[in-house]
RNA sequence: GGUCCGGUAGCUCAGCUGGAUAGAGCAUCAGCCUUCUAAGCUGAGGGUCAUUGGUUCGAAUCCAAUCCGGAUCACCA
């Protein structure tokens, strides 16, 4: 059993990858006196219709050896028999591939030593992350695409906790600014005092309705205005409740008391809702910051900008930073009275952040429209020292958008997150009824089991596709329970755990398999499974939490072929049975796992 | 116009640090429940990887140009 340096093989990080790659620069060293490294050839999963597990593609090597695949492939196949390692069964040369196949005393040691409750998971690295996700404006209800932040916010904070991070949930609340007056402006104008209590209206929606009115009442008194004469820019310019706006956020930033008391309570409303949707989506934050509490954050940055000569100032007394050097444009970072722009309170924010947090990593999941401006951000930050800026990165994710475009408040096209959660919680207790494997919940077990596969859906859905890209939703067509969903995988999790009581199996059952053989479905399930740390770190590295979806699905299609085949509890002998339940469970452990890392839960039975 | 991102099966998406015959799911069609949960399994059909050229043993993947779609370039946030 030469391959064991140490106890706990997965926990020094060494793969079986790793292995191959380490005996195949062994082999070329030895054999060409040379030094390769693992960077000089590939090594890829070989595909179904070959024989063996993995395989190194020759071809890289040629040029520098001089030798043709056949000859390079013998000899390699020599010097890796010379070392006699006992992991390798067989190596097989076809076409310039190196073919190896893995012992089944490997999957199988590796399947007796994993301890599975815990397996994938990093121990810790000694470095902090901070996650800012969400960041909603208190002026209406959260939509589709703030779910998809929402969960990819989640998600990547799980997913560097995994790779050993120190994580920090945080999240800024835009509870500020002309966008919140005009919420404001329109209540005080049409709500003659209605309350979301007097309305029986949950408080983001209730808010987000005045801000709608708002914007209804300021087109028709722009109409208005340019029927009489006005272009449309001064019209835009000119409308009274555009201005009672621009008054309101003046008095907001003098302090007025009605104001105040006014924000305060609308915000409260907002707050209110939002509770609601964070606590069903199971959002969650250690650190709240206040859009009302930081934007006047930045300020003395920008005077030691300006002395650092990183800024000026032009005659109009305005503040400026010249990115033309770095491909950019010129950038305001202080207006002419005085006062901070967005970017302003960013760059103070990063450094309040820094300085509480200290972080390593510092990492912002903002929408693509947002690509500018974060790379502005970062720029900036990087040149006025600010520790780590270097670290700061931007997790742009693209859109949610609808098959006629993009999803705008305006028009009515938006997906309303509180709406399409009962949605999908409706469908799961529809298709759970239909069929009736359930009947002796109760009413409790019920609603959980339905939320857990409702949110299962929906989060699965907006995470499995790349962050990055936008992405298309389809309301005629809701989401899917079947295939390539949070669902499915649930459901094989479920099979196991049904199988697991069956046997009155846990964790401690467990015992050493001394089975020395496997079935291509059982050796398929380990081989994969095996993969999984590698999964994850994969996942941390790329802040993608598609890869580990993806993983999950596949794992969960691997078990269920093997389901279909073979037998757990009728296996052809006892050690068969323990050799399938200690799989089995390693399987549902990764499942769970995997399904923790994007926020979805799994249930026992369903 | 400048910058950036994208275009892969009817639909939604993987694959993109170059490697074997480009993969899933949905939808369509054909099979599988007296056997551990059929939200499952097996199989079939379905592709000019936007176009053209280049790099090389090899290109969906890298480079260039073109076409199409999107984002962004505010003393808004």
């Amino acid at each position: 059993m030469g391959w064991h340096k140490c106890t706990y093989y997965y926990f020094c990080g060494m793969y079986i990858v790793q292995h191959i790659q380490d005996a195949v620069v062994k082999a070329l060293n030895e054999t060409f006196g040379q030094s390769f490294t693992a960077a000089d050839f590939q090594i890829n999963q070989i595909k179904q219709e070959f024989k063996g597990d993995y395989s190194v593609v020759l071809f890289p090597l040629l040029k520098r050896t001089g030798l043709s695949p056949q000859a390079l492939g013998d000899k390699l196949i020599a010097a890796l028999q010379q070392q006699g390692d006992s992991l390798f069964k067989s190596f097989e040369l076809i076409k310039g591939f190196l073919n190896i196949e893995i012992n089944d005393a490997f999957w199988i040691d590796f399947l007796n030593r994993t301890p599975a409750a815990t397996f994938g998971q990093h121990p810790s690295n000694g470095r902090r992350a901070m996650v800012e996700y969400s960041s909603p404006n208190t002026n209406k209800p959260l939509h589709l695409g703030h779910l998809r932040n929402n969960f990819l916010g989640w998600s990547i904070a799980a997913i560097l906790r995994a790779n050993g991070y120190e994580v920090f949930k945080s999240c800024i609340i835009n509870d500020r600014g002309i966008h919140i007056c005009k919420s404001m402006i329109a209540w005080k104008h049409f709500a003659q005092g209605a309350t979301p209590h007097s309305t029986q209206t949950k408080g983001d929606h209730f808010v987000g309705m005045y801000y709608v009115k708002f914007n209804d009442v300021y087109k028709a008194q722009v109409k208005e205005l340019m029927q009489a004469g006005l272009t449309e820019k001064e019209a835009e310019q000119q409308a009274p409740l555009m201005k009672e706006a621009q008054q309101m956020l003046i008095d907001w930033e003098a302090g007025k008391p009605e104001v105040m008391e006014l924000w305060k309570r609308m915000n409260g409303w907002v707050y209110e809702g939002f509770d609601v949707t964070y606590k069903k989506i199971g959002s969650d934050f250690d650190r709240q910051y206040h859009e009302s509490e930081t934007y006047l954050l930045g300020k003395e940055i920008v005077q030691m900008g300006l002395e650092k000569g990183v800024f000026y100032r032009k005659e109009d007394s305005s503040v400026w930073i010249d990115l033309t050097p770095d491909g950019l444009d010129e950038k305001l970072v202080l207006r002419k009275d005085g006062t901070s722009v967005y970017i302003t309170q960013d760059i103070g924010l990063a450094l309040q952040k820094y300085e509480q947090y200290k972080v390593d990593e510092n990492i912002y999941v903002i929408g693509d429209e947002q690509n500018y401006h974060m790379k502005v951000l970062k720029l900036i930050c990087e040149k006025l020292d600010i520790p780590n800026a270097k670290h700061i990165h931007h997790l742009s994710y693209g859109m949610v958008e609808l098959p006629t475009g993009r999803m705008k408040s305006r028009e009515g096209t938006v997906v309303d997150a509180d709406d399409i959660i009962d949605e999908m919680i409706q469908t799961a207790k529809m298709h759970t009824e239909s069929l009736g494997k359930v009947s002796d919940f109760s009413a409790d077990e019920l609603s959980t089991l339905y939320e857990t596969l409702g949110l299962g859906a929906m989060k699965f859905y907006l995470l499995r596709v790349d962050p990055k890209k936008k992405m298309i939703f389809n309301p005629q067509e809701s989401i899917d329970f079947h295939g390539f969903t949070g669902p499915f995988i649930q459901y094989s999790y479920a099979r196991i755990q049904s199988i697991l009581r069956k046997a009155s199996w846990d964790e401690h059952s467990k015992t050493n398999v001394n089975e020395q053989t496997l079935f291509a479905a059982e050796k398929d399930i380990l081989v994969h499974a095996e993969q999984f740390p590698a999964v994850i770190a994969q996942a941390g590295k790329e802040l993608n939490p598609s890869v580990i979806a993806t993983y999950a699905f596949n794992l969960a299609k691997l078990y269920n072929t093997f389901y279909t085949e073979h037998s757990v509890l009728q296996a052809e002998s006892e050690v068969k049975k323990w050799l399938r339940l200690a799989l089995s469970h390693l399987s549902a452990r990764i499942l769970a796992t995997s399904m923790e890392l994007l926020g979805i839960r799994v249930p026992e039975r369903m």
